[in-house]
DNA sequence: CCCCGCATGTGAATTTGTGCACGAAGATTT
DNA sequence: AAATCTTCGTGCACAAATTCACATGCGGGG
């Protein structure tokens, strides 16, 4: 391979899943795994996986597989995940409280420096080993702590305003997760976790499995009623379009375990 | 436009937004949207928006925009959110409290009917207007409300097993937050939201910034540059042999990355 | 009533992603 | 040492998604 330059985004999204499997396949102390298992564990093509390994460089050993400890070093390398990485919490309510709560966070190297919330009422509380802070602080704890990346946890009228507070301290990684679009500079990254819209989306298909699952089961007048709509609605492709949809699925994903 | 069939999956994961965007022009009172306008509000470029809208058939005007309240209707109807869908969560930690206390859901017509846990000590524990009943009545549970969606917020562990129940107790939508890849048959729909799989996302393209940035720096940034280059490439020799603590972690979806 | 301007709808080109199928390379067996 | 088996790496064709560019058609002004 030609020294992976450019990695493909679907790449990037999938190379945290490979991650996930390995340290479960190191942790049963396997030391080699093959294309075919790891897709297996990842739910994705072995094609697919090989591919994607190849853009980090040819790990591989034909006749073998590929060596379980040496690849998530890859992965975690070019994922950024050998060094810690300081991120701040910015809005303490629901969903602030849990991710604070999460331990995710820190098994993968991104150390919580500080939660903020404008909530006056809300400062001084303990949670965790933090205690909440002022947005007034925000500047400070960023600039003090180098934080790299900043997590959007507020109501959504405010979202926009704390990023540009981000942005303007000097953080160039967001994770937004009010039900809101934001914009930033160019130079920015920015992904969203949005609740509410994949349980819409989920909504969409769903619906059209109720529909098709009406058709297939019933014949009274509802299904000559139905029957103009489900063939807008489901298509003739429905199934197909499911199965699919487990393999690929890379559009939005968020991930949350609660302990 | 040959009047909506197969709405491409990218155009269904964008609908939400333009919902979004929409109820908020609503409220301002205006009657009528330009493609352009709504594709600034959804952060998304106006050709897009058009086309998207096109496979809904065509409502819109020319020389005009499109009529907002109906294309509010249109985009429901689509994702199916013009009824209520009786929805299920299981895993009552950290996360599945911020989800049942979480006011979007109920906004769109997503209606909590249960929230289930198999941890005894919880069960019983009031939650907002639940109180938390025990995995065991999952299958009544669902069958008697007619569960539509199963929303999983349990432990990684766990996460596949209750996939299974809630399939075989015949949800076929599933909206998994478990940090971990689960497989459902076909005919089931299934989303995943992962928390740290989008930081690790973001990690990426936030190291990726940095090294940037160092390099536009200067002559002392080159220096800092290549320095942590080679610090990543020789740290990680000496690092290789760590052993990643296995933690679950959480998953949690995002959408965009910015360049 | 006709013309002009504006914004939609969509064919076509481009870019990005997927998956097959097969050659190459290393291991294992005979 | 050769034959065989396994599994990677990748060229290629196809599919999905994005974006451009412009013809089309509606509404308003004169």
């Amino acid at each position: 391979m030609t020294v992976g330059r450019h990695i493909p985004e679907a790449t990037v999204a999938r190379l945290p899943v490979y991650l996930r499997a390995l340290v479960e396949v190191a942790d049963a102390k396997l030391a080699t795994i093959s294309s075919e298992r790891l897709a297996d564990l990842a739910g994705v093509n072995a094609a697919k996986v090989r591919k994607d390994l190849s853009y980090l460089g040819s790990y591989g050993t034909r006749g073998v597989g590929y060596d379980v400890e040496f690849l998530l070093y890859q992965i975690s390398r070019q994922l950024g995940l050998t060094r810690d990485w300081p991120i701040v919490i910015v809005g303490v309510g629901n969903l602030g409280r849990a991710l604070a709560n999460y331990r995710g966070f820190a098994a993968r190297g991104f150390r919580i420096v500080a939660l903020l919330d404008a909530d006056s009422d809300k400062v001084g509380e303990r949670l965790g080993e933090h205690s909440i802070r002022h947005m007034s602080e925000l500047d400070t704890v960023v600039k003090k702590e180098q934080v790299a990346i900043g997590v959007i946890a507020t109501p959504a009228v405010v979202a926009q305003e704390v990023a540009d507070r981000l942005v303007e301290a000097g953080v160039n990684s967001i994770l937004n997760f009010a039900p809101t679009v934001i914009s930033v500079p160019a130079n920015v990254a920015l992904r969203k976790v949005d609740l509410s819209i994949e349980l819409q989306i989920l909504s969409f298909y769903h619906q059209r499995a109720v529909i098709a699952n009406d058709l297939a089961a019933g014949e009274g007048g509802l299904v000559a009623a139905l029957d103009a709509v489900a063939e807008r609605a489901a298509g003739g492709a429905g199934s197909r379009d499911r199965a699919r949809k487990r393999d690929e699925d890379d559009g939005a994903d968020v991930a949350i375990s609660a302990g």
